[in-house]
Order: structure tokens, then sequence, then C-alpha cells
DNA sequence: TATGAATGAGATTTCATTCAT
DNA sequence: AATGAATGAAATCTCATTCAT
């Protein structure tokens, strides 16, 4: 026989709404110390996506790759999901800035070498970075939020390339080229970086900025 | 680079709104051979709650009291939590009737019989099943939904008891001296199962009735 | 009620006999600043452990309140149990005194009003500090230590209660009325204090006055 | 695409090299019934890769689905990744007979009407069996034997189209050529299908018909 | 005196697979 | 040919306590 606890709620450190939120010390300051450790588990979650995909990653690989304890991983960082999350975001927003800079596509040799050097930046921060881009097309098949955050990104750095693309291939759908261009420069990186096409760095790029160019201004370069 | 997830849903087997509720197996039909395992777990937690109490009680203590195992409880009951509350519901169903069966404190020697009657059964289904309630007393404390469940069965319990107590104690505030009551008889009654008070139960019963009915009716037993 | 004693007099009541003491602070001399967090900490412990229960109480939870670390707190009490001990022998020894103040319940109006003032002093001390009292009692479930503790609080007020007892209700067991007027009037603050009872103070305490008083002496009151 | 076969037609490819097949019913002779239960888990097992992707599919679901249970299951398949090699198996199949008749890409109206046609054939594919292929995509990640499968399916892919397109784009590597082509194509699609891409189907096909004949031959269509 | 960081044992829960009928 | 029940290894996460400064 039991009777009602009293229902006031822990009232003046809730940090939001809803459940309680774990308490990461991602908000909080962090010393060296623990910038340091943070910064280890970081680097070690984004080597152990990229080798394993995020299902097959375990905390454990993390941890020990990172030399520390679980316990410590869930200091800084309240899931699985939060540590991809954090690289995730970490990713979009240096993808977003490269989108920012896309040129024009324009006929000649100046547009086609602005087109590559582009291109060059692209294929090096993929190369660099793309492991938990990988990843998130792995995680977000099964995770709502993901698929969220994967989607908008895609959806934002076409629609900053359409608005590039829009002045120079005039027939085209800018929405459905900026696409397309997307679809052709990510996919050919990522079959360079999990080995499926064995091709020279150079190559790859001077065959994407052919295509590219002639595809959108319907000039054969130079 | 990823792109957003079909939303579709398993739309013909939702159980609900919400989150998907664990798929246990206290709704299905069972079979022989099931029901016999969901009794030993039934029985194993009722034990192990009653001499660790919730918080301490491990499933891995029910499951080896059941000779189960994990995965088996998990089949079975969505939690630990889940567990608590059938064995909780079953002592509350067996409450509310007795509840319903409180006869009216009446001076005179058959009024006296009726109530020792009464508390009699009481205590003995509270020697029997009273570890599940102690341990509510417990649980409660801490967890919410317990709270409602344990506070609703003191509120109706005593409900019950008040109507019958009117006609009696007129000049007492029937829903204090129901309460009064309750507080009286479930708290001996712990207090004797837990050791605290280590008295023949006749002499508590007898002991009992008599303040009862002189505290209700004022007058000396016969 | 483990005979209480005044915790800045018994520093050698360790964690158990045998082990060395923890390294606490709770018998070095304090200066200002120290006795300062120890209280901080003592009042976070009495508010977290009333909200959340013991076992559901974080170290964390308290160390946040008193605006302090967790390093902090280990210098202070050794273990979480510890902090509750400090807290559980202060209430422990507030209520020994009261139980030695219980007065001989006699019939007649001036029996009645020291009973009745009695009862007052006990619902306030309860609706202050019940909440440890609450609490040990789930400590008590599954802790060997607070049962001991717990149980013999219990033992020992009863006993000073059952002491004045005797002379009045000469034909009921002094020692079952003693635990059932201790059972009848803290489960009743307790309903008034979960809020399972809502009922008036005034009223509360005239309702047990006269169940005691009739309950005890056989008598209705004037 | 892993030289695709008729999975009827090979009974001897286990679950890999020196381990004794699963004693799943595949390789047996299968009565009327039997057919149609590892036809019905067929297509719930695509219905749920689709869904929830390789690793969030659970057993669980695909028996539902099917409207049969476990033990069936395994009747039929000897683990999850059989049935999922078992559907890859016949996605690659058609893949790899779609791949066989790839049009040369040729300027003119001629040359882009029967790439639009192919382009067509291979978007409806895509839609009605492309949530295989997704789930591949995921798969590889973790899994070692579907990485090569995966990725011998995207090279034999490629390779075959290399063959078509070599006459045509002259100044192009025609093996990045192709893997461009295959990224390109597969890619829109892919963002068409899982919503990222809101567009016409017809306006999807035309602007790749055009992307593709203009970037490998280096003319406007007309 | 104070503290942020680190720890690791141990708790709950999941789910592919096997068993017995 | 079919199935409900059982399994247990392995995964994620918690939190009282200790450490180093």
């Amino acid at each position: 026989m039991a009777a009602a606890t009293d229902p006031a709620e822990s009232p003046e450190e809730g940090p939001g709404p809803g459940r309680p939120a774990p308490p990461t010390a991602q908000g909080r300051e962090l010393r060296a110390r623990g910038r340091r450790t943070m910064q280890r588990l970081l680097d070690a979650g984004a080597a152990v996506f990229a080798q394993k995909g995020y299902h097959a990653a375990r905390v454990d690989d993390v941890v020990k790759r990172a030399r520390t304890s679980h316990g410590t991983f869930y200091l800084y960082f309240g899931s699985k999901e939060d540590l991809f999350r954090a690289l995730a975001v970490s990713v979009a927003t240096e993808m977003a800035a490269l989108a920012a800079e896309f040129p024009a596509i324009v006929p000649g040799p100046d547009g086609r070498c602005a087109l590559r050097a582009w291109l060059a930046r692209f294929h090096d921060l993929y190369e660099e970075r793309g492991a938990v881009i990988r990843t998130w097309t792995e995680a977000e098949m099964s995770d709502s939020e993901f698929g969220r955050i994967g989607g908008s990104l895609v959806i934002e750095f076409t629609a900053r390339i359409a608005a590039r693309i829009r002045p120079a291939g005039a027939d085209l759908d800018p929405q459905v080229a900026a696409m397309a261009l997307v679809a052709l420069v990510e996919r050919t990186c990522y079959y360079r970086a999990t080995g499926s096409l064995r091709t020279d760095r150079d190559v790859l790029l001077d065959t994407l900025a052919d295509i590219l160019q002639r595809g959108v201004c319907g000039t054969a370069p130079v």
C-alpha cells in the first residue's frame, strides 16, 4: 500500500522539455585535458566508423583506439549516435562552405580551370573526410534523424550549386542539372575512395571537368 | 552526402501511437510451456523483489531463480519494471476485492467478530503477498508511474472503507478515519512482516480489533 | 532508532567493523569554510533524497545542488550511504527526544489536550524532516545496515511510548498498542505529506487524538 | 556484379568456402507449398530491407510480414545474410542483363532516342528493385563478403558500359567515363527514389540524356 | 580546500539462431 | 513442412568512486 510521491520535479535544472537529455560534456567549458580527450574520441570515431561502418562500429572499438574508457566516452558523448552526429555536423559545415564557392560553369579555358580547381578541392575533402559521409549513407537507412540531416545537406548543397548553374545551361532544368552534378562528383569520388575505381586523381579530375563543362555548356573544351 | 529515406513506416503493424512498445508475450496466446515459464518468472520475481527490494533486484537474480535465460525473460516482460507491474496489478486487484468486503464497524461482540475476521484476512493476504506491496513503497519514490498506481490503490482502498465507516463513527471525519484505519492495519502488519514487531498473530489481531472498535465506536468491547 | 548519538561525538562509527574508516572530514576539525561546504552538502542531500529517494538519488545531483564537485563530496563523506547516515542519525536524535516526551494517555480533556499537543509536535517534525524517514523505509529494503538502524529506530521509539501507555490501557498488550500508535501516527502523517490524504492539519490531529484516546482508554472524550 | 547466376542453378554457392553448407531448402526440390512459403519470405525480405535497411531489419520483421515463423525462416535460408544474398543475386542478374544492352552513345537524334530508352529501362528497374541495391550500399560497409559482391557488380556493370562508350568519346578515359555515367545515372535515380529529388520522371530522363550525350560526344543534341 | 577528469564493474536489453514438438 | 519457445553472446549505457592537479 503506497501513496503518491511529490510531483515536484527538479524545477531549476531541466535543460528543456521532455526527456532530461544526457549530461554530455559537449556544452560545458572544457579544460585542456578534457579537450584533448574529446579530440581523441572524435578522431578515433572517425577512423572506426570509416573502417567498419556505423552499425558494425562498437563503442568499445572507439574507446580502445582513443585509449580511454567507456565511462569517459559517455562523459563526452551521450551515445554512439551522438558521436557520429558531432562528426557529421562538422563535415556538413565544411561541405556547405565548399558548395558556396562553386564557380559558375562557363565555356573556355578559364571556366574549365576554375571548375577543375573546385573539383580538386571537393575530391581532397572527400578523400579526407568522406568516410563519415559514406557512413552517413548507411546510417540514414534506419535512423530518421540522420535522414533529415543527410537529406537537407544534399538539398542545400544542390541548391547552392543550382544557383550557379542557371546562367550557363539555360536549356537544362537547373535543379536536376545540379543534382546530377552532385551525383556525378560525389559518386566518382566515392568509387575512387572505396577502390571500385582505380584511376589517377588527375585523370579523374580532368574527366569530370570535361564532362561537366560539355554536359552543361554543350561545347567541347577549347 | 546522403538523402532522406522513405518516411513510410510499417503501416499495418503499429500497436499504437508513440514508441512501438516492446513485443512482450503478455498479450499473446501462450501454450502450456510458455505459461509455465511465465509463471516461474512471476514467482521468481515476487521472491527476489521481496528479498532485495525493487532497485537492488537484478534481472539476473530473477532468471537464475526461474532457471531460465535473460532472453526468455524479455520474451515475457518488456523490462524489470514490467514484471513488477504485473505483480503489483495482481496484488492491487486482490486488495481492492478485500476492501469491498470490509464490514461496517458496529459495537458489540458480533461487530467485533466480523471486524476481526476481516483483519485476519488482511493480515494473511499481507503476509503472503505483502512483499510486493512493501517493494511498491520503495519503487514509487523514484518512479512516477508506480506512484500513480500506488497512490490510487490507497485512495480507492480507503474510499471503500470510508463508505462503511460512516454510519458508525458519526462524529469522526470518515475519510480521515478510514485513512487512519488503513495506516494502522497496514503498518502493523508491515512491522510484523519485517520483524520489527514480534508478536503472536492472534494477539495482534485482537489488539487491532479492540483499538478499532473502541476508536471508531467509542465504546469498550462487551 | 539506533540509540541516536550526536555525529560530532562519534567519529569512530565508520562504515563497518574491521574496515578502516574512510578518510572523510567528519571527524576532523573544520574551519568556517569547510563547515559551510559540509552543511551545503547535507542540505542538498536532504533535498535530493526527499525528491528522488535513496536509490534514484545521484551523487551528481547532490553536488550540483550544493554547487560543489564530486571530489569535494568525498572529502566530507565516505560514500553516498555515509551522507545518508549522517542525515538519518540527526533525524533519529530528534525523534528519540520527542518519544521521550510522549505523555501518558489518560481520559478526560487534559489528557486529550496533552496528547494532541504531542501529536502536533510529531506532525510538524515529520513535515519538516520526514523526507529522510520516508527514504529510510526505502533504503531499508535492500541495505542490511540501514535495516538494522531503521528497525531499531522503530523499536526504540515504540519502547519509549509503550512505557507511557502501560498505565492507561491495562487490557491491551502495551508493546502492540504502542506499535499500533506509531503506525497510525507515522503513516497518516506520511499520507498527508505525500498528498494521498488531503485534509486540514487540525482535522487530522483532532481525529488522531480522538481515535487514540478512545482506542487506548475505551472512552469517548468528554 | 558477381557474374550473376540464377540461384536455382547454383546450389553449391554456400555461405563460404570450407564451411559446410547450411541445411537450407534452397538446394532441395520443393513442393508447391514450400515454394509459396519461400516466395513469401523473399517478398517480405525485399520489403523489410527496403524499409529499414539491412542492419535494422529484423528476422522477426520478415517472418511477421511473411506470416510464418522463425523456425520456418531457417528452413529456407541459412541466415539473414543468406536471404539478402538471394535477393541481391536476383537483382544483379537483371542489372547485368541491362548493362549488356547499353547502346553506343552517338550524336544525333537516333543516338539520343536509344540512350533515353535505355535510361528509362534503368530508371524503372531501379524504381522497382532499387531498394535492394540501396541496401547493398549499406551492407557493403561492414560486411566483407557483400563488399566484394557489390564492388564487383559496379565493376562489371561499368566494364560493359565502357566497352560501348569507347568509340564515341575518344578523348575521354573510357573507364572513368563509364564509371561517371554509372555514378550519374544510379545516384539521380537514387535521389528520386528516396525523395531528395522531386522531379518528373520524364524531365529527369531528358536531362540525363542531354548531359550524357553532350558530356560524352561534346555536342549539343540536334 | 577544491575540482574536473577518468574509471570500470556491472546493469539492462537485443536479436540471430537453435531446439523440441 | 511448420512453429512457438528458448538461448546467450554481445552491445549499450550508468554511476559510485578515485585520481591528479
